[in-house]
RNA sequence: GCCCCUGUAGCUCAAUGGACAGAGCGCCGGACUUCGAAUCCGUAGGUUGCGCGUUCGAGUCGCGCCGGGGGCGCCA
């Protein structure tokens, strides 16, 4: 990328200043180059002098002088300005910029990859919670953050795997199945108790009552345990996972692997950890149960494996699991993705990391803040156990996947958002991705209109790109350009929030654009411009749809 | 009490330690007689919660205070 080259360029520009004692000795510290946010500072820029001033005992604006004395020249830098109190500023040539249209073309649908990864494997687990319930909306943040990094990453070069893991062990299932016996004995006219702190959803009621319609009465026929158990089984497979499947289809997420929590059990990897565990003497009896040592690990406290019952905790399983992914599947890199009511469980997972003889670093836990629910501006509380919950199917109804998957992006992973459903379902109009799918759906119509005035892509196939001087051109070129940047910087920070930022400034640049500049002329002096014009409107739809590709949402040709 | 995240325009949110803190929505005013007005142009709106500090330079880093969210279970 440009940017690297000008690191390595300015770096070697600042070692021959050296030589040539333009410069004094010192140990130079890292050349950054950045973006600057003003146009009028060009198209790169280096702080480099400035912090290399008190190492070389020099003002900053003299250092930059001579660095820029030692810098070669290059085909894509055009101007390269020293600005007080000591940037380096550069500017991309105007005929390199142009010519960036047809390495756009040329990439197509791959315009925006990035080799950062070199293929590496990468797991990306997310939208994993205890499949006792319909997905709710705050939910929806988890699966869009997961599904667009994974996007990110595979276009940054990475080997991506996605996957969800189904947690059908446990308590929670064991209540959810008590709750769905309950509603399903009650549906068939008797008299059953909700458990204590069973699932009161209104959900349940309305599953329990298809399965009672679909199945008849058999699982009042056949030994509670036992129907308590199929029960929580048919419930998660067909109703719970059936809606959770239906809502990421509708979001346009598709997972490659959808793991069960029980294989663990029934595939002896769960003791083969313990075993292992307990060589390793990172296991303590205490009270009747069974503790994992954290503390030893650098975890903030012990944590209990299997409870004085002798049934295994969540956290057990998750070792188990996680020995699964790394050791089993050969994963050198496995991102999790988890609300911030879980932070207090990173500790423990880095402890257990250690304890399987892994690098804390090859495991991620992106812990996103929760969404805070509105209905006009009052505060929703929420409970899934309580039945409290605003499923995600429905707000996808009221507003529709694209602005849902949008919004949800919009904002940082560490900062908590507000959704105001009345508000949501206003301003869905409003959106800011229809701000940018209709740049798409208008590009898509110029080119339409282009074909009707017989000029289809072959015959402006020849057009020549070099034409293209007019400053609404050039930057717009320049935006297309950041879309590699962008997708590293996503990559590397594991922040797809930018990827929505940056799609309305491309739209809003394409927009400009369009404002100041007839594409389809009807003058015939007018031809080649013409034809540039119109390479530069498909490399315009080809980056607005790789970066909407990217966030998730659909590109239109029309709306 | 301790730990994590956070506080930026009326609202929802951006800003890899850099240059005049930016968008969208909302408000007000303007632009369709050749490619899509779901667009464009313009106006207003800010002591970046408060106070110290580090730095050539702080919305960004450190410390303290105040406010919001989350966590600290043999639940997940």
């Amino acid at each position: 990328m440009i940017k690297d080259e000008l690191t390595t360029l300015i770096a070697k520009a600042i070692k021959k200043a050296q030589r040539k004692r333009d410069l004094p000795k010192y140990a130079s510290p890292p050349v950054m180059v950045e973006r600057p946010k003003q146009a009028t500072h060009g198209d790169y820029s280096t702080n480099v002098a400035l912090q290399s001033a008190r190492y070389a005992r020099m003002a900053p604006m003299k250092i930059a002088r001579a660095i820029v004395k030692r810098l070669p020249s290059t085909e894509f830098i055009g101007q390269v300005g020293i600005v007080h109190p000591g940037f380096i500023n550069f500017t991309l040539d105007a005929g390199w910029l142009a010519q960036q249209v047809e390495t756009i073309r040329t990439a197509g649908e791959r315009w925006g990859d990035v080799d950062l990864g070199l293929g590496k494997r990468v797991q990306v687990e997310y939208g994993s919670a205890n499949p006792t319930g319909p997905l709710h909306v705050g939910f929806g943040r988890n699966v869009v953050i997961g599904d667009t990094l994974a996007n990110v990453l595979a276009a940054a070069g990475y080997e991506v795997q996605r996957e969800y893991y189904v947690n059908n062990a446990g308590t929670q299932i064991q209540l959810f199945g008590q709750s769905l016996y309950a509603r399903y004995a009650q549906a068939l006219g008797q008299d059953a108790a909700l458990p204590e702190d069973g699932y009161r959803g209104q959900y349940i009621v309305e599953w329990a009552e298809e399965i009672a319609r679909a199945e008849g009465d058999k699982y009042l026929q056949m030994d509670h345990e036992d129907a308590v158990q199929a029960l929580a089984d048919l419930g998660v497979r067909e109703k719970v996972l059936g809606s959770v499947r239906s809502d990421c289809e509708r979001l346009g997420i598709h997972y490659d692997n959808w793991f069960l929590e029980r294989s663990l059990y029934s595939e002896g990897v769960f003791d083969h950890v313990m075993s292992l565990l307990r060589q390793e003497d990172h296991l303590v009896l205490r009270e009747g149960a069974v503790w994992f040592n954290a503390k030893d690990l650098g975890g903030d406290k012990d944590e209990v494996l299997i409870r004085s019952t002798g049934q295994p905790g969540y956290f057990a399983s998750d070792i188990a699991y996680h020995y699964d992914k790394f050791i089993r599947r050969g994963f050198e890199w496995v991102i999790d993705v988890w609300g911030a009511d879980h932070q207090g469980h990173v500790p423990r997972m880095k402890a257990m990391m250690q304890a399987l003889g892994l690098a804390p670093e090859q495991l991620t836990l992106i812990i996103y803040q929760l969404v805070t629910l509105k209905e006009g501006g009052e505060d929703v509380r929420l409970s899934k156990r309580a039945g409290t919950i605003v499923r995600l199917s429905e707000v996808l109804d009221d507003v529709g996947p694209d602005a849902v998957r949008f919004f949800l992006l919009t904002s940082a992973i560490d900062s908590q958002m507000e959704f105001d459903l009345t508000l949501a379902r206003e301003q869905s109009q409003e959106n800011p991705v229809y701000y940018v799918q209709y740049a798409h759906a208008r590009i898509a119509s110029i080119l339409r209109h282009a074909a009707e005035q017989d000029w289809s892509a072959e015959r402006y196939a020849d057009g020549d790109v070099g034409l293209l001087i007019h400053p609404s051109e050039l930057t717009l070129i320049r935006k297309m350009r950041e879309l590699p940047e962008v997708v590293e910087m996503a990559a590397m920070k594991l922040a797809p929030h930018h990827l929505p930022h940056y799609a309305q400034d491309l739209a809003a640049t394409f927009h400009a654009f369009y404002r100041d500049c007839r594409v389809v002329s009807s003058e015939p002096s007018d031809a080649e411009l013409t034809k540039a014009r119109l390479k530069l409107v498909e490399s315009s739809k080809i980056a607005l749809a790789r970066v909407l590709g990217l966030i998730g949402v659909s590109a239109p040709e029309r709306m």
